[in-house]
DNA sequence: TCAAAAGTGTTAATCCTACACCCATGC
DNA sequence: GCATGGGTGTAGGATTAACACTTTTGA
């Protein structure tokens, strides 16, 4: 089998795209940002950067994460590569595309306002240029699926938070709705979670406070790894 | 956000390889080719071709595929985009890669045996060239988390297969062993498959002729479609 | 005292697991 | 008649899904 390549075949240009999840303890929320010069001046689109030639494409990712955020997080996760002959009006780009999650706060959305990036809410994302809305729908695919083998939340939850939160959380993850106590069960058996002696006011209306917990942190790593099957 | 690309950004070269999944009714088969050609002269790799600056990468495939086996079956799925900087040392190469189920048969083997292919078993296959060892191992992750999702069989399988087979089947993808019975409850529960009147023997050393089953497929497409959690 | 969200148990149905023997046939 | 794989049922435990009321607090 011979795989032969040509001067000719170097021709193609990489780009990297990231869909960067967010949670604000009601929704999901998803990053973007608005294009800057040609083509598509003015129109949305996911976070983005050229990959140079000599460079890593997920160093890359990982850069431009960091760069719109402010944030080193939790690992990028590869999603398929978007290589449509005619995706890019400039040439043949092939965007190699991945997703996080990261933690929201205060700080970083104020960061945000000064950048040309916005968060939106997950299901509420405008059209985007290049083919960013298929990449975006097959990053919500994956966070479903994701959902299911391995725990999420270490990364999108602050460090201590309520029942509450993270049973919103795998609602806007998976689209649909659980009954709080089968919830509660599930979760408590699986042991991820280390209860706290602290109490807060979930929300400005919550009249009671709720309990705070958080992640045993060792656990979380095991089943990040080992993965199991949660059943939701 | 500015996504700009000179021309030098235009250097890079595109491959595809393809994990090609078989089953020959006691072990998943990987096809594996043998390299002509620098580099990498003699050495063992996957299936892979050049994809041209015009060309689609999973036409591309697709047509690998066809020209290897000659059979067009199952959809391809697009597995993760190997991107390292130095992986090819001819120069800047991204290798997007694809698996797929076909059925094995003897006029394709036979075929095979004319060119420079071969079937192993998936679990027996030697290293090999690039970063195709990864590409193989990332595959049969994929393939274990597929059938947990998406039955698997209607492209790995004869048309009538007895349940020794299919269950032969997952447990080869799956790397486990099961109950004969419960396995046989569970897939039956499932309303995948039909039974029919035909008996055959499965093996040459099999006595009794065992039932053959054939899938339902509108069914089948079905849960293909939507998915479901198969908990084996 | 009322509004709002927090918290809490039980039951019935289903599903999973583990387990061992007889059957039909070819040799 | 015996060796080979084909085929079958059950019981105990675990898991799920559905369901409604009381508690705590701030306003």
């Amino acid at each position: 089998m011979r795989v032969e390549f040509t001067p000719d075949d170097f021709q193609v240009a990489l780009a990297t795209s990231v869909v960067v999840f967010g949670f604000d303890g009601a929704n999901l929320q998803v990053l973007i940002a608005k294009k800057v010069g040609m083509p598509y001046e003015g129109a949305i689109i996911l976070p983005s950067t050229v990959v140079h030639p000599n460079e890593d494409v997920e160093a890359t990712a990982r850069g431009l994460v960091e760069r719109v955020t402010g944030k080193q997080d939790w690992p990028l996760e590869q999603l398929n590569a978007h290589a449509d002959v005619y995706r890019n009006p400039v040439g043949r780009v092939v965007n190699i595309s991945f997703y996080c999650l990261i933690k929201l706060d205060d700080e970083l959305q104020s960061n945000l306002k000064k950048a040309n990036y916005r968060w939106v809410n997950a299901d509420d994302v405008p059209a985007m240029a290049y083919d960013h809305d298929s990449v975006l729908e097959y990053a919500k695919e994956r966070l479903k699926r994701r959902v299911k083998r391995r725990p999420i939340g270490f990364s999108l939850l602050p460090k201590e938070f309520t029942m509450n939160q993270i049973q919103r959380l795998y609602e806007c993850a998976l689209g649909k709705s659980f009954d709080k106590r089968n919830f509660r069960r599930k979760l408590l058996k699986s042991a991820l979670l280390l209860e706290t002696d602290k109490m807060t006011r979930a929300t400005a209306r919550a009249k009671r406070p709720s309990r705070l917990y958080q992640f045993d942190e060792k656990k979380y790593r095991t089943m990040t790894l080992r993965g199991y099957d949660f059943v939701f």
